[in-house]
DNA sequence: CCAGCACTGTGGTCCAACCACACTGTAGGG
DNA sequence: CCCTACAGTGTGGTTGGACCACAGTGCTGG
């Protein structure tokens, strides 16, 4: 047992330590979202390591959106605690694709089946559901394809924070993310992009319109159907 | 246009740079998984960065699971391209968990959901589903609490595993490793182990006897029951 | 024949210095 | 008296160089 106590020092790389010291802080409370770490300096003086190897860990933790460096002085500088897991699931999740290990059918499956189930689960007064309506008639008058797919991915995320459970909601985002590009050159596969997008939009209502009238089975149904759709008009059809 | 030009460069912090000339031999294939990348040194001089910003953006690649890196000579040395997303989004969720932004309730949830969605479409004659039958074996004789979970995790990434989607295995496997030190803890509030364990397995039993005959909405069903059933006795049940 | 050792190339760590940035306080002119 | 201009200070960003530990490779001497 005394060498596995060693070995768990020696095996750490030095940046673990700062990692495992933060990660310590903000589960005790010490460190909240927020708030500010130690200067980089003063931190690798506090625990004995190098400056690299704290900037090493807090870029691990920029990665996984836990924390925001800022240089310069005031309110926006510093290193300070955030709770983006979305960016990070989000390029974590597209780096995998791009390493073809994550298949985007088995992503866009996985999408189907949150946004069904949040869909199902909208709370019907979630004040997320306003800012819903409030993008459909944005989309309304949206004839750019980018433009419509920047209000369309607000539209759906919107949906799943309806639902009121942010690990849904965050997983939902970075699979979207991860797939943006992606979708994007889909369109490119359409044959009559402005029939597609008013389709589109007729579908959403229907969708806002169940969710509103209490009929949660029928919205999950009508959302699975939208996107399974969508990405089958536009090429990804066989592997669905 | 042409300040926004600049500006995007001028932003791009050095390890982006990296990370990006990374991301597209990803993307264009010239780097598999199983690949080995440059060394630093000769990656920081091709790019003309430093070492130390070479180093950062493979910090961030292996916090993400997308390269291992090993010191030494031969097969295992050199930071080589991996695939495992299970561990990047294990350690982000775990985080963002301590940050108190992701309740541990949502993400039982959530995980509910998954393992009810996978137990449903799991395919009966999956290889995965001969491994949970094996796992179930260990499980008899097990009467450790610590070693008892460590199966049981086993056993339910198994059930993931065979509905074929890797992206739900991924993200049920990352839940679960989020809130694994949390599901520890709760064996403490357990009045009488021995009956909750033998009470498991009996149910485990169940779940896999509904996949393996067909019973797909059997299967889920009693999948989320079971996950429910253990955290609402473990403690948690309020919140759920 | 082979045991042992020097060599080589890998990541791991540290240090010292410099830069860009943004706010703060002060000194100077109006 | 105000307010502009500037030096000061503390933050992260980046670099080059140095040294270490490690694990194969290949030579060298017994």
């Amino acid at each position: 047992m005394w060498s596995n106590h060693i070995k768990y020092y020696v095996a750490m790389r030095t940046h673990r330590v700062v990692l495992q010291w933060i990660e310590e802080q903000l589960s005790s409370g010490q460190l909240r979202v927020g708030g500010r770490l130690p200067a980089e300096r003063t931190l690798a003086e506090q625990l004995g390591v190098s400056r690299t190897s704290v900037r090493e860990a807090i870029r691990i933790l920029e990665a996984l959106g836990v924390v925001r460096a800022g240089v310069g002085s005031g309110p926006d500088a510093g290193t300070v605690v955030i709770s983006e897991p979305t960016a990070a699931l989000g390029s974590a999740l597209r780096l995998h694709v791009a390493t073809s290990h994550l298949p985007v059918a088995d992503i866009v499956q996985t999408r189907v089946l949150l946004e069904s189930w949040a869909a199902a689960r909208a709370l019907p007064d979630s004040p997320a559901l306003a800012e819903a309506a409030s993008l459909l008639e944005q989309m309304e008058g949206s004839g750019d394809p980018e433009e419509f797919l920047a209000l369309d991915v607000r539209f759906h995320l919107a949906l799943a924070d309806a639902a009121g459970n942010v690990v849904v909601s965050a997983m939902m985002g970075s699979l979207r993310e991860s797939i943006q590009d992606y979708a994007g050159r889909l369109t490119g596969n359409l044959p009559d992009w402005a029939a597609t997008a008013a389709r589109l939009r007729q579908e959403h209502r229907g969708i806002l319109a169940a969710i509103t009238g209490h009929d949660g089975a029928a919205a999950a149904r009508l959302v699975a159907e939208h996107i399974e759709g969508y990405y089958a008009e536009a090429g990804l059809g066989g592997s669905l």
